[in-house]
Parts: structure tokens; sequence; C-alpha cells
RNA sequence: GGGCGGAUAGCUCAGGUGGUAGAGCGCUGCCCUUACAAGGCAGAGGUCACAGGUUCGAGUCCUGUUCCGCCUACCA
């Protein structure tokens, strides 16, 4: 049988792929009556590329998977993909602007089916790799959120929120995006520290005595400044109280007002207020009943007005002509730096320009309060539990959620409006013409005429009842049986379909077998950056349609940043791709990597080198089976008879089962990994392996070698088993070479046998390496030459413990130390280096070693760390408190390795002295 | 402004209920021993950020400090 020396993940990993596919291994099956196992994948972005976090996120699903599957569960993974509508729609908008189309040249059918071809070209690229990672997904049961079955739970969800009075739709200063064109929830806006000027300028009085001088950091908004705010208290302004202002470059006329809301302490304590360009300024607006003067556009461009002289510049351009036209009026009084924290759109970072706008939004509070007491009574668990205070924490300040988009790619929202009762509200972009309300147009063009010839429409302010939302497009008006009827032209929010996602997938509103089975969903598994977008939302309204929780544990693993601790990106250039790293070391390799790096509470930083390490490490599981293949001629699976080194593995072995279950059962990934990394390596391959040899070999005949055999055999399967959810390729591989039958994926998961935890062979073999170490480090620091073989001797009498263990065992002594035999002796030996040990008093005879240099550096060591590790001992044990306070067996076993100490030290006391004698 | 997390070997990190500090990589020396040089054997390397406190005993619990991350917020 040729085995090749080097493991080669190339050539099976996608063999084994397909046949797991093939063989249907993780097809969940709803009528199954093993206990159920779900999980939903977080939906990548259709057209999406597998990143380092995927490869995480899903490795790390695809463990609990295979061991749930494994340990007897009907395990369902239901798999899918997200439409992502802004990140979706502006992949599409670049690429048709490098054909040089902009999304203006195109009608919104026109647009959509350019995103569909772009969707239907690459959206299967992320499942595929999904699939080149190893998951074990049901792929029978792959969704999309945008599918016509998600889709119709999304309008009745909606729906259903409407008539609940949950769902609303109002003009409010929302976040805008002015190269999106669209609005954004508060979510999608990240907040960056931004070094900006603060300038000063002075309002004057109408009166002309004198005037106020005002701070802001964007003085392009005071062309709509509708007031100047102090605070009541302020001593300053007091004399202002109720005074005009003549607001320059405008000449309006605008009040002094007083509000708690102004900090006296900064700036000049006199707040400019703009309540249409600013969200406090909004509220503050409200609450004197000010205007609000729109002078910024939606595409970020200065409104007529903003006057004659700004009109039509981008709104950084007209900070600096304001600025400009201020100083020239000498009413610049000064500019600071000033760093503060700008919004700054989540898809294409452009700066957020609040806006006034009409939008949809849900009404959070009551749908938050039942989902805060699901995570405070228990029902569900976020592990590590540390992340619960940060939901409790956004849950309880929730605020209304803009759901409303002004894109294309989404779900539309299912509202529509009646063109005869309402068509003077409904305003219609005429390409090339302009706009016109519908019923203007209507008295010249028939219904369907004017949806054709229309661009882009927008629907005015109107009350609940000229609203008709719908599961489906209506067949007429409820009110005058009309049938000209116009769809609002917004989307959705990406994340109101991602909310859905756990029962949506699985038939909702229907009721499915898989969702009386597999819901609520047993763990999710995703990351902490979107427990607001996602996580948050999902309990919400799996609570409130499905009236339970959509999972029971949340499992929030860590962000893969780079060695230095930076989140990857592609401008900064330090991105691991995982394709690559796959292509390189191997999916396994990858994985390994993965698992064991993912401690909870941290952020893993990746780097290649680690990866190379634990490609090492699926060669030496390689390499491991290797040799047990090779030392299986002739072998039928007969028992045969165990040795200590059997009992020993064993029992090692039922106490790493247990381990990596318990790991596993606490999502302590990185444990269970390196539970079976240290096992395999430094107990299997460097003690038990090695021990082997000799025996495949004969030396201790038959019996014994079939006993080997067979230990050999059972613990390198148990450990594939107990490996497979790591590393799935190469322990599959390995597994069918062994000539088992099928895959390794309807194995089951490893218990521990109490039975085999033999503690004397755990003893007497913990001894007998500690021998064999103290041999070879004799042998190393004495200089003696590797191949020459050495003496020990015992100093003892015959029936002592270790005396018997080692005249039966000797043969591993000869084995792994080069030892050529033991001699029993009465008396101290010499010339011998003793061996410091916990137990028996061994030498290793130093016969016809000539330079002593070395065995004396080795005492030399030895007796200081002991020293050191003494005087700490001493020092409790003169301790009077420690003495009486301390539990009795704590003080026992300080008052043992004192005696053992002192012993130790004394024996090498004696050869130092032999030594010098020399 | 509020909150959370981190600081342990040269580097990256583990260290459930307080009781002799661990791993991987890197480093040093010796070995191509027929599973594996992507390997083996032996070894060096730590005042557990700092200052207090609780305790017989603190990397571990409490308080404070410093320095790094991150989240969050209506600081004009």
């Amino acid at each position: 049988m040729e085995i090749k020396k080097v493991y080669d993940p190339g050539s099976i990993e996608e063999r084994w792929y397909r046949y797991w596919i093939e063989k249907r291994l993780f097809v969940a099956d709803p009528c199954s009556d093993k206990p159920p196992f779900s999980m939903v994948i977080p939906p990548p972005n259709v057209t999406g590329s597998l990143h380092m976090g995927h490869a995480l996120n899903n490795t790390l699903q695809d463990v609990l998977v295979r061991y749930k599957k494994m340990d007897g569960f009907n395990v369902l993974w239901l798999p899918g993909t997200d439409h992502a509508g802004i990140a979706t729609q502006n992949v599409v908008e670049r690429m048709l602007r490098e054909k040089g189309i902009s999304r203006d040249d195109l009608s919104r059918e026109e647009f959509l089916q350019e995103i569909w071809k772009w969707k239907d070209l690459y959206g299967k690229r992320i499942i595929h790799q999904l699939q080149r990672l190893g998951a074990g997904c049901d792929w029978t049961r792959e969704r999309f959120t945008m599918d016509e079955g998600l889709s119709r739970a999304v309008r009745i969800v909606f729906n259903r929120l409407f008539e609940e009075d949950l769902i609303y739709r109002e003009r409010y200063m929302v976040n805008w995006c002015p190269r999106c064109g669209t609005a954004l929830s508060d979510l999608e806006v990240e907040h960056r520290e931004v070094r900006g000027r603060l300038y000063y300028i002075d309002y004057p009085l109408k009166d002309g005595n004198g005037s106020i001088t005002i701070a802001t950091t964007r003085p392009e908004t005071m062309l709509g400044d509708t007031a100047v705010a102090v605070h009541p208290e302020d001593e300053r302004y007091r004399r202002f109280h109720g005074k005009e202002l003549i607001l320059p470059l405008t000449g309006r006329v605008i009040p002094v007002v007083t509000d708690d809301y102004v900090d006296a302490s900064f700036g000049t304590g006199a707040l400019k207020i703009t309540p249409a360009h600013d969200p406090n300024d909004f509220v503050i607006g409200k609450r004197h009943g000010l205007p609000q003067i729109t002078v910024i556009g939606k595409d970020g461009r200065m409104t007529p007005e903003a006057g004659e002289r700004f009109a039509g510049l981008d709104r950084f351009r007209c900070r600096e002509e304001v600025v400009e036209a201020l100083k020239a009026l000498g009413l610049l009084s000064k500019v600071e730096e000033h760093t503060h924290a700008v919004g700054h759109c989540y898809r294409c970072d452009t700066v957020i320009e609040p806006l006034i706008t009409l939008q949809w939004f849900v009404k959070m509070a009551p749908l938050a309060e039942p989902a805060i007491e699901a995570v405070r009574s228990g029902r569900i668990r976020f592990i590590p539990k540390g992340w619960e205070n940060t939901y409790f924490s956004w849950m309880e300040g929730i605020r209304d959620w803009c759901i409303s988009r002004q894109i294309y790619w989404g779900h539309r929202i299912p509202v529509w409006y009646c063109g005869h009762c309402d068509g003077d509200r409904i305003i219609m972009d005429v390409k090339g013409e302009g706009e016109f309300t519908y019923s203007d147009l209507r008295k010249r063009f028939s219904h369907e005429e004017i949806l054709s010839m229309v661009k882009d429409y927008r629907i005015e302010e109107m009350g609940r009842d000229s609203m008709i939302p719908s599961e489906s497009a209506p067949e007429a008006c409820p009110r005058c049986g009309g049938k000209e009827l116009v769809q609002d032209p917004d989307v959705l929010d990406t994340w109101f379909s991602s909310a859905l996602w756990p029962f949506s997938t699985m038939g909702w509103p229907e009721k499915t077998k898989e969702l009386e089975v597999f819901y609520p969903t047993s763990t999710l598994v995703t990351s902490f950056d979107i427990i607001f977008f996602w996580v948050a939302r999902m309990i919400m309204m799996g609570l409130k349609f499905m009236g339970d929780v959509p999972f029971r544990d949340v499992y929030i693993h860590a962000l893969v940043r780079d060695i230095h601790g930076q989140k990857m990106s592609k401008s900064r250039g330090n991105v691991i791709d995982p394709l690559v790293m796959m292509e390189r070391y191997g999916t396994d390799a990858l994985r390994f990597t993965l698992v064991a790096l993912a401690a909870q509470g941290r952020d893993i930083r990746l780097s290649e080198e680690r990866m190379e390490g634990y490609r090492n490490f699926v060669n030496k599981v390689w390499n491991a089976s290797r040799f047990v293949f090779m030392g299986l001629d002739g072998y039928r699976g007969e028992e045969g008879e165990m040795g200590l080194m059997e009992r020993w593995i064993l029992s090692r072995l039922q106490k790493v089962i247990e381990e990596v279950r318990t790991s596993l059962d606490e999502y302590r990934f990185n444990d269970a990994a390196s539970t079976l990394y240290q096992f395999l390596w430094h107990e299997f391959c460097d003690w038990y392996i090695e021990a082997s040899k000799p025996i495949l070999r004969g030396e201790m005949g038959e019996e014994r070698k079939r006993g080997t055999q067979w230990c050999l055999l059972h613990t390198l399967g148990t450990i594939l088993k107990l490996l497979h959810p790591f590393m799935p390729f190469v322990t599959e591989e390995i597994w069918n070479g062994m000539g088992n039958e099928g895959s390794i994926v309807l194995e089951r998961y490893p218990l521990p046998d109490p039975s085999l935890v033999d503690e004397e062979a755990l003893e007497e073999a913990s001894f007998l390496m500690e021998v064999v170490k103290g041999v070879r480090n004799v042998r190393v620091e004495a200089s003696i030459p590797p191949t020459r073989p050495l003496e020990i001797l015992y100093m003892g009498k015959e029936g002592d413990r270790w005396l018997e263990v080692l005249k039966r065992e000797e043969w591993l002594l000869k084995a792994l130390a080069r030892v050529s035999c033991l001699t029993p002796v009465d008396k101290r030996p010499f010339p011998a280096a003793p061996l410091i040990l916990k137990e028996g008093d061994l030498f290793v005879s130093l016969k016809g070693v000539i330079d002593l240099e070395g065995e004396r550096r080795r005492l030399e060591k030895k007796k200081a760390s002991l020293l050191e590790e003494l005087a700490l001992v001493e020092r409790r044990l003169s301790n009077k408190d420690f003495l009486n306070r301390a539990p009795r067996e704590v003080v026992e076993r300080e008052k043992g390795r004192r005696e053992d100490l002192s012993r130790k030290i004394a024996k090498i006391q004696e050869q130092m002295e032999w030594i010098r004698a020399v």
C-alpha cells in the first residue's frame, strides 16, 4: 500500500465534499425521532466573497453541526444568502458606471433586471466557497431573502405590524446618504472622530445693540437657521431674551429663544438652531414652533432656499464660501481646531446629512420589551455572557427604526395608493419633462401610459386611510373601487427581512413540519457587530410572530484581525484571504487554526505562520495514521494482550474524550482543539507510537503485537472521530483508508468509558516516562553519544514497587532511552548520575564518561531551582497562620513537598561532592 | 460623556469555583533513528502593567492609576 509521506489536501477535499452531498448526509429529516439540533446560517451577501470572518463563523457552526450529528441529533443547518440591498445595488451601479451607464439612464425595471443578472452570475460564488470550507449545510433547504416565500413573509409581517399601528409613515429627521440617495437607520451610520474646526460667528441684534456670537462646526447650515438658543439661567445672555437677530448673509430676522438643552459651558453658550439639518435643532425647533428651512438637498447640494449666491453649491464647497463671505463682513470672530464625531455611511463612507424626509418607521418599544425579558429570564443565553449587557443597554434605549430605503433592490413596501382618490399627492417624475401630479397626468393619459412614461415617483404625506396595505397587489381601492393603484416606491431595509430569517426560511406563515420540529433553533453563531442589526431584531420578530424565541443560545465569536490587531480591510492591504489559505495549507489547516484561536471574548490575531503550524499538525495526523497502517500487516482485528502502555493510552483517551465533549458543550472551541492537539501529538505520537515500535517488530510476542495493533487502531479511530468536526477532510480520507464502511460523519461521537480508566497504569506510565526523560537528560548534558547504550541502576531491595515496574517494563527503557540493562544495587553506586525523581532512587552509570563538567552543570541547574522551590515551601510552612488556617490536605501536601525537595537536594549534594573528589 | 474588554515567556495567546505559571511559533544544542526534517530529543526564557486592599495564601477576588482596543452617545 502506497501512502504519500506528506498529506496533500488538494487532491481529496472536493471528492469528499461531493460524496457527503451525494449521500445526503446533511439533509435534515423533520420526521426523525432523534432530538433536533438546528441552526440558521447568518446569510452572507449574495454577491459577496468569502472572507476570514465568514470562514471563522461557518467553521464554528460546522464544528457544532458535525459534533451534534455524530452525537445522535437530528441536525438541521439551514443555509442561504441575503440580498443586501444597498451593498448589492452599489456594486451593480459601479459595474454599470464602468460600462458608462448611470442609474438614471435605466428605468426601475431595467435596473432591477441588471441586478438580477448580476445576482444570477455571482450569487452562487459565496455558496461554492462555503462548500469549499466543508460546511455541512442542508443545501436542499437553501434560501434567499428575496425568494417568493420569504418575500411573502415580509409582506405579511409588514401588514400585521401596520394593522397594529406598529408601523407608521412620518416626516422626520433621518440619516441621509447623499451618495446612495437613501435614508439609513441609526445603526447604519458609522461615527468617526474627525478633525474639524469650530467657527465663531457674530449674529447682530436687530436693534443694533451689539451681537451674539455663536459657535458651529457647520457654518453652511446657518443659511437655514431659524433661531439662536441660550440657556435660560445663563446670566451673560439675560439681556438678549426675547430679542431678535439678523441672520448674516440672508438678512432673515430670527428670534433668541431659551432652552435647557443648551450647554452654557460649550463654545459661547449660544447655539444656532437649524431645525432642518441637525437632529437636536430639529427637536428644539419643534419645541419652540420654529420654521424648518431646508437649505441642503438630497443630493448634498445647496437648495434655492440657501440663497442665490450659494444655491447649487456642494455642501462642503458652500462651507468654504460661507466662511469667506463672513470673513469679508468681519463677522467671523474666531476659528478653532475641533475634533468631533461625524456620521458616515457604512456602505459608501460619505458624510451623512441629517434631512427631514417622509419615511416609514417601526415602533420599537413594544417589541423590545418582551425581547429584553426573554434574555433576562434566561430563555435566551448569550455566550460569553458579557454580551447580554450590550444587548440590554441598546434595547432599553431603543429608538424607532427607519425601515424605508430609497433604492430599487429589495422588498417593495407593500402599500398602495389610489390614483383616483389621492392623485394630487402622487408626484411623478416624467423623463425630461419634470414633475407632475398623477391627477394632472391622468387628464391626458391612461393609467398604464402614465406608469410606462414615469421614471420615478414619490408619495406626499397622507393619512392612514389613504394607505392601502396588502399582502399582494390589491385589485381595487377599497374606498372608490378604482383600479388605478400605485405602489409605494420605497423598499424595506434589508435587515427587515433578515429579522424573519429563523422562521421565514422554514416556511412561515405556513405551519410547516420544519417549524414544528426545528423552531426555536438551538444555537445562533455570529459576531458581535451584528447584535443590534440582526440578533436583537430576530428576537423581537420571533417573539412577535412565532410567539417564541428564535434560538436558545447565541454564541458570539471574535472578530478576525491581522497579527497587529488591525481590522482586515482591502484599503489597509492586510487581508488574509481564506481561499488562498485553503489553497496553500489545506482547508483542514485553515479550519483548525481558526478554531484553535477562537478563545471566548477576545479577537483573533491571525498570521500565516500560525496556519503553517497547524498545517503541520494535519500532516502529523496523516503520518500517525500512516504509521498505524504500516504496522498492520496480517492483522485481523483480534484484541490480543494489553501491556502497560496500552492501558495508559486508553485511560488518557477516556479523559480526552470527556474534555473534548465538555469543551464543545460549553462552546470552548479552542480548548477542545488544543486538548486534541496535545493528545495526538505529545501523547499518542511521542509516547505511545514510539513505545509500540518494538512490539510491532514482534519483540514481545504475537499476543502483545495483536494487542498493540488493536490499541493503535482503536485509539487512532477514536481520535479521528473526535477530530472530524474540526478537520473533516483528512479524517474522512484516513477513516476510509482504514477500510471502514461508509462515512465517518455517520459514526457515533466517542463516549468516555470509565471502566477503561486505569489509575495504576496512569501512575506507572508517568513514572516510566519520567525515568526515560531523566536518562535522556543525563545523556545530553553529559555529552554521551546518542547511540551509546547506558546502564541504569536502582538502589533498593527486591519487591519495591518501582523496581518491579522497571523490571517488568525494562524493554521500554531500552526502546525509548537506549538503556542496556537495569541493575538493582543496595548502596549508592559510583560513578553514576542520580535521576532526580519523585519516586525511586535511580542512577545512570557514568562508567567511561571522561568529562564530568556537563554532569556538574546539570546538577547545578537542578539544585538551584530546587532550592528556590524549597525556600518557598519553607516560608509557607514557617507561617503559623498557614498551619492553623489552611485546609489540612494543603498543609500535608506542602510538608510532603518539603521532604521530597530536601531528599532530592541531598542526593544532588552527594553527587556534587563525589564529582569534586574525582 | 457613558459602557465593555485587554495588559501573563522574544511574538501571538490559554489560564471554570484563589493552593507548585502553560501552549504554539521563535530561539539554543544534538540527531537525516525505515510514520512524519511540515520531523525527533534535550534545553533556555516569566518581579503575571502599576499601587493599595481582602486572605494563611492572589495571575485569579476588591479599589484606584496608567497605557491600549472596541462599542455607544443629540459635545453645537
